[in-house]
DNA sequence: ATACTGACCACCA
DNA sequence: GTGGTGGCCAGTA
């Protein structure tokens, strides 16, 4: 019944699980999750629940659009992102979202 | 129900 | 490069 087959618990699970796919020195954004995910425009969905996740995912791989690292979690997010090559300067990454989308070239 | 905030994004000055 | 504004949606008071 009720007929919404999703429920937000499939959402976060589905942003998690491609947050989870992310392999080492691939870095992505937000919106890139989102829109993945099947949820474009929604990039602060992503950021609430990595937030507020307790699942054992790779968050430090996903960064904001601008490239520019996560707020309040720069420090470690740059420790691991240098332990995984790549580029940090000055809080954000050099050459951000690689992959499929965005890649701003 | 309204109001505010937020690990965001795009646009424009 | 910085800063302000609007839009988006969800959680919380």
């Amino acid at each position: 019944m009720s007929g919404d087959g999703d429920r937000n618990g499939d959402r976060d699970r589905r942003i998690l699980d491609i947050v989870r796919s992310l392999g080492p020195g691939e870095v992505v954004s937000y919106g890139d999750i989102a829109e993945d995910a099947g949820h474009p425009g929604r990039s602060r969905l992503v950021g609430r629940l990595l937030a507020t996740t307790t699942e054992d995912v790779p968050w430090w791989r996903v960064v904001t659009s601008n490239g520019r690292l996560v707020p309040g979690a720069e420090i470690e997010q740059r420790q691991r992102l240098l332990g995984e090559g790549v580029t940090v300067t000055d809080g954000h990454v050099r050459r951000a979202p690689i992959g499929r989308f965005s890649s701003r070239r």
